[in-house]
DNA sequence: ACTAATGTCCTTTTT
DNA sequence: GGACATTAGT
């Protein structure tokens, strides 16, 4: 094994024994490379492949893990298959399936995504009259934010409300009720949402038998991004694996950027304490220049260090407005280009998923290729939706979310026919024999789907005949999204069952436009748009950030507790030590911002981050951009137009 | 009872 | 500019 490539703390944590282990890993100290080092270290010491247990926070991450390891096992093995990794949600899925009988589930039980959880939760809201209150009730994704919130920090709802949601407050014994009447609608339709998973998992572990049994199944647990896990999460570890025994985990509390999603940091600042565990910590930093660094640590008080000691400081750039900064960021990207930087070395980050549209037009315009990473996803086209639920009603007669999409996309029948149908349905037994839908096509269709003896091949094709006569009634731009139904029959056939095929589609759904359009794009160049959440982990030459001003650096939301400060603070973190060599810091001093309440009041002007103080501005070097207009722009550091010398020279 | 058209109010990030 | 409620027209 190529051992010599590590530094020795690397290698120390790679070869480590079994006791409890925690790394801590700095940004771009090589933490990837480490763990999929110690994966290849523990197959080559005959720990069999499918006796570990690999937690990472995104399947994409568990695979890069397993190629790694794969190449550095090398030639030794023929190769290297990790069957259980996967995110907390789809290794929780794969379990509760298999145990299904014991946590009382039909074996064919659905998953929600987000989608379908919020169309769940809008049914019971509408079921309980509260859509129309006097005030407005809060809407289905926010209580499902809250529900999820609640659930996933075990803490009580009058809590949750008062710290995350405190404008829903006054709601408090109706979100009581609506989520009561939630859970129980899943419990009837057979249907899990993410947290379930996690639930579900968490409560199969409180049975002892079964937490022995499944801990059996294990030599190792490793765990990345540990700092993003949650009080669940946590537990269910504790109760898989009490001793501690073979277990590692790997992360970096500087960059905890998920406490939305109810993660806590104090799962790994208590790990070492909870487990008496051994700690390596990963400090050298090898992917970004020390001018980065420099910057990244004056932000939030770290002492990374670089190999690289040369390189130019990070940029920090006054624009005009939001078309400016798009311009800004074509210029650049195609100079480096030039320079020989190709696209997909480089990255444009941003706070929230809108923040990229000025620019998506004009790459467009320019004809430059991109893939835009977070924010909507193809599975969120309302045709796509169509199909799925189709399949997803088929899979699993109970679905009444999937089956009121399903029924509503034929002509004549809104929700409340739906409603009826299904009620007759429900009383036939989910028998498919019994559904009397307005169409006998569709009957037919769902009898053969419904069917355990139809092969799944060709399933999808069978169900685009049947739903392309009703696009265009029901959508515009119904060519375009044929396309993209040809597109998911494409992706369905790399799937052995429908069922998992359902399932990944909830779980882990194609990332970003890339993932749909297939593999040939993949070859070409392009250049990467992404949410600085999705860029997590990941790394390029250069990096483009937006809307680098206070109202996204901190978010305005997040301006009241302290705690989400500092959160909001490792996210610029986060998404400055993803620079390589190039870091620019785009601040527009006119942004366009979501409509709020204000009529008119379309864009803001942006205030210089709070983030960047002086020692951090000391780090970067500024510049006006364009004609940035606004002469009362608080343009930070020394004057960078050197007007003197220049009305000097016209006399010498 | 369905569908289309109008009016009103907005809290980001993702498994 | 989009989600969601309400209203008018079929």
């Amino acid at each position: 094994m190529a051992l010599e490539t590590l530094n020795p703390r690397q290698r120390e944590a790679a070869c480590f024994g079994n006791s409890p282990l925690l790394i801590i890993a700095g940004a771009g100290t090589g933490k990837t490379n480490t763990l999929a080092h110690r994966v290849a270290h523990l197959v080559l010491q005959q720990v069999p492949a499918e006796r570990i247990l690999l937690l990472t926070f995104t399947r994409r991450a568990a695979l890069e893990m397993t190629r790694r390891a794969q190449r550095i096992a090398g030639e030794a093995l023929k190769e290297v298959k990790l069957p259980w990794s996967g995110t907390f949600h789809s290794i929780a899925n794969r379990l509760i399936r298999r145990h299904c009988k014991r946590v009382g589930l039909d074996p064919g039980f659905s998953v929600l995504d987000r989608g379908d959880a919020a169309d769940l939760m809008d049914f019971v809201r509408h079921e309980r009259g509260l859509s129309r209150a006097e005030k407005r009730f809060p809407r289905k994704d926010t209580c499902l934010a809250i529900y999820s919130h609640r659930v996933n920090t075990q803490r009580s709802l009058a809590e949750t409300l008062q710290t995350l949601f405190p404008w829903c407050a006054e709601w408090e014994p109706e979100l009581t009720g609506l989520f009561r009447d939630y859970a129980e609608r899943k419990l009837a339709d057979q249907a899990l949402d993410y947290d379930d998973l996690l639930l579900y998992w968490h409560a199969m572990m409180a049975d002892e038998a079964l937490a022995r049994e499944i801990d059996a199944q294990f030599d190792h647990i490793l765990v990345d991004e540990y700092q993003d896990t949650n009080v669940l999460q946590a537990e269910i570890l504790q109760r898989l694996r009490p001793s501690g025994e073979g277990l590692t985990v790997v992360g970096d509390d500087a960059q905890a950027i998920y406490s939305f999603r109810a993660a806590t940091p104090e799962n790994i600042r208590g790990f070492a304490a909870q487990f008496d565990a051994a700690v390596v910590a990963l400090e050298e930093n090898y992917r970004s220049t020390q001018a980065v660094l420099d910057a990244a640590n004056a932000l939030i008080a770290k002492n990374l260090r670089s190999r690289k000691k040369n390189g130019a400081k990070p940029r920090y750039v006054t624009l005009a407005d939001d078309a400016s900064q798009a311009q800004y960021v074509v210029t650049q990207v195609l100079a480096a280009r030039e320079r020989g930087v190709l696209l997909r070395r480089q990255a444009v980050l941003f706070r929230s998923s809108h923040h990229s549209d000025a620019l998506e037009l004009e790459l467009v315009r320019r004809n430059i290729p991109y893939v835009k990473y977070g924010g909507l996803k193809f599975l969120e086209a309302a045709h796509v939706k169509d199909v799925l639920a189709v399949l997803r009603w088929a899979d699993n007669p109970k679905n009444r979310v999937a089956a009121f999409r399903a029924l509503q996309l034929l002509p004549g029948i809104g929700p409340s026919l739906a409603e009826r149908i299904f009620t007759h349905f429900e009383a036939e037994g989910f028998a498919w024999q019994g559904l009397k839908s307005s169409s006998l096509e569709f009957d037919e269709l769902m009898r053969a789907l419904g069917n355990p003896e139809t092969p799944w091949p060709g399933q999808l094709g069978r169900v685009r005949e049947c739903y392309e006569p009703h696009l265009e009634r029901l959508y515009d731009a119904a060519q375009v999204r044929a396309g993209d139904l040809l597109q998911l029959e494409r992706i369905s056939t790399s799937f052995e069952t429908r069922e998992k095929f359902l399932t990944e589609m909830a779980l882990d759904p194609p990332q970003a436009t890339s993932d749909f359009a297939g593999v040939p794009y993949l070859d070409e160049d392009y250049l990467v748009l992404s949410t600085v959440h999705s860029a997590k982990g990941q790394e390029w030459e250069a990096v483009y950030l937006l809307n680098v001003a206070d109202g996204n650096f901190p978010s305005e939301f997040s301006t009241g507790r302290p705690e989400l400060i500092d959160e909001e603070r490792r996210l610029l973190y986060v998404a400055m030590t993803r620079a390589k060599s190039d870091l620019h810091l785009l601040a527009p001093l006119k942004y366009y911002v979501a409509q709020q309440s204000r009529m008119g009041d379309k864009h803001v002007y942006g205030a210089q981050s709070r983030f960047l103080t002086e020692a951090v501005m000391a780090c970067l070097e500024p510049l006006a951009w364009g004609d940035a207009y606004g002469a009362e722009a608080p343009l930070a550091g020394k004057p960078t137009v050197d007007v003197a010398s220049r009305l000097r020279g016209m006399w010498s």
